[in-house]
DNA sequence: TGATCATGCAGAAACGTGACTGTCAACGCG
DNA sequence: CGCGTTGACAGTCACGTTTCTGCATGATCA
């Protein structure tokens, strides 16, 4: 009886459990459990009594019991794909961020958390977490983590399309393809007579989807290619393949860098070589980076909306996760955005002493 | 009997127990309990035979009922103090990630995985994650959460020392006072009669620290206090108040910005103003972001070491987690580092070759 | 040879919750 | 008055593990 009860509470002093609260309202288990949850047919009074005990008791449900007894957990992991032996690669610190933060906004709205996993674990770490669902950043062609997964009836929804045959429940990525064909088309209405590239070396679908599209505009305008791969993952590599990529003979007047440290690098080896951007040189790179806002000069950028991203991620995630039929499509595609600036405008419109910076809201 | 475990493995036909195992080993549960966990006394052969069998079934032991009989889950909390309705602010984008990758790759080689959790939620997200510990990352004055973690029986440990009485566990951080100090000198060194600081409204440690050390300074040295406060949560206020700090009469002659983008943010109000850097202002701030090491000129930056700090934080939850009375000492301080560049130099070692300037007599 | 002991394994009790089933009283209705 | 119905709860099982206890079996020793 109350001799049971206070040898349990006896052995967790700090947490009271569904028992204590039941005793302490002179009510059962059945009845706490139906209060608290909303379940059941009980009367007003019952319910608000049983509240205010728990309440006084300071009792919080065991989140373990509850995942065993549910099967929700209420987690979601968040894993990157990566090509050293760190979580996440940091030349996409500030996509990681961003997208990180507005899907752990997006989560914690709809009550679940995120849990940062990265991909070359080995089993025993995920399987030592019990996940609802998971979002996989830039999936690598056949991971054995997604597989995994997906074999357990997990709901896998990936940030960049999967590249094979990989089995995902869902995707969200941008149309990298229209967004560099849109860079180049406005790099050769500034006036870019042979624009280069600054790509990488792995083989993820961004950096290919993003390379055969400029293969493409250079064969359909007629201009040969002129680009530098070098492993993305790399910080200083990106500084050499920038440098490389000026010193060539056939020296491009204008430059897309895919990655995010790519515009600080280019316009280092710029100043390098005596070149004025953007009256020698037009520059744009991939970034979320509020730097080059306030750059000398400032640096047209594209932006992945990894916040947009972040965020129709999770709800896609989500609504598979609780079986609603989400009506967004299952493979959800983001626009991107060009945010001009002086770099990539051969005449500026205006050459302001100071523009004021715009908030960069999204 | 078997039909029982037929009726059993029908409900869930993707996942095996630990049942199916025991049936389909020919053993009973306790012994694929021992064989896999390395306990109790079993021969190796029949070890090996459990494993087998349990490879080949694809068995995953369920987090939910190890947690709940344990009662360790293998989380840890990581938590971001915010001024927004964000996660986290992001002004420490890269101090941010890089902490969080530490700290993350610092974890799961422990074993363990890291929940993002914001410290503006409400209890029932944090009750619905079954925790081990927590990481706090700038604890406010009277957080909470934090308190009834503490209450709960569970260790938090403070990146950044907490602010009044908060119970943390243990806390790490920089000696941001001497850090301060160093800068100061430092400038002074190279010349600075007027120095002036980039500050913050928040009543965080690290702002209130830092400030103090500053005024401190000044009174020492006999110099009045020039500096600026903003929201730092706010990009604009930034750009703003450095604007600000240099408009003023009593214009400082050099400047330590206390937050990431505020290298960028006076670099681009000097060129508004014409002031050179460094001949007419040295520049110091602090960041953990590259990018500052190929602006025109490099500025110098102090690194908190936030990967040092991410290592260091989880080491001591764990410990304490796992009861291992840590060698470590419960507050633990962190040295700075001060990456000295062209901005703070008055008399640049050698003026690099590149630019066609005109020899800079001085 | 019988007592002792280590070995190898099975049974069963938790862990704390959610959900199903059952019980008892009150009540309406024919 | 008997009977079905409904409200308001209590009892109990199951989720899938870990772990404690305990029972056999063979080996060892006095």
């Amino acid at each position: 009886m109350s001799r049971a009860e206070t040898s349990r509470r006896g052995s967790r002093p700090g947490r009271a459990g569904i028992r204590d609260v039941a005793a302490a309202a002179g009510v059962s288990i059945t009845t706490v459990s139906d209060a608290l949850n909303g379940k059941g047919r009980l009367p007003d009074a019952t319910r608000r009594h049983v509240r205010e005990v728990a309440d006084r008791l300071g009792y919080r449900p065991s989140a373990a019991a509850r995942t065993l007894r549910t099967g929700k957990s209420g987690l979601i992991g968040l894993t990157v794909t990566t090509y050293g032996d760190e979580p996440f690669t940091f030349t996409e610190f500030a996509y990681f961020a961003e997208m990180a933060r507005a899907a752990t906004s997006a989560a914690l709205a709809r009550g679940y958390a995120l849990v940062i996993l990265p991909a070359t674990s080995r089993h025993d770490v995920w399987s030592n977490v019990a996940l609802d669902g998971t979002v996989v950043i830039d999936p690598s062609d056949h991971d054995p983590v997604v597989s995994e997964l997906v074999r357990q009836g997990l709901p896998v929804v990936s940030d960049g399309r999967p590249a094979g045959s990989l089995p995902v429940t869902a995707w969200v990525d941008n149309d990298h393809e229209a967004a560099v064909l849109g860079i180049l088309d406005h790099l050769a209405a500034a006036g870019a007579r042979r624009i280069g590239l600054l790509t990488g070396t792995t083989t993820d679908t961004y950096t290919h989807l993003s390379t055969t599209a400029y293969l493409r505009w250079c064969e359909r305008i007629g201009q040969d290619p002129v680009y530098e791969a070098y492993p993305a993952h790399d910080p200083c590599a990106g500084a050499v393949a920038a440098d490389r990529l000026l010193a060539r003979p056939d020296r491009p007047d204008a430059v897309y860098g895919l990655f995010d440290p790519n515009g600080t690098d280019l316009l280092a080896a710029a100043r390098r070589y005596g070149l004025r951007v953007p009256e020698d040189l037009l520059l744009v790179c991939c970034s979320e980076s509020t730097v080059y806002a306030s750059t000398e000069p400032p640096i047209t950028t594209l932006s992945l909306k990894p916040r947009r991203i972040g965020t129709a991620v999770i709800q896609v995630l989500i609504d598979a996760i609780e079986g609603l039929d989400s009506d967004q499509p299952v493979e959800q595609v983001i626009p991107t955005e060009l945010i001009v600036r002086t770099s990539s405008q051969r005449r500026p419109p205006r050459t302001t002493v100071s523009p004021p910076r715009s908030p960069e809201g999204k």
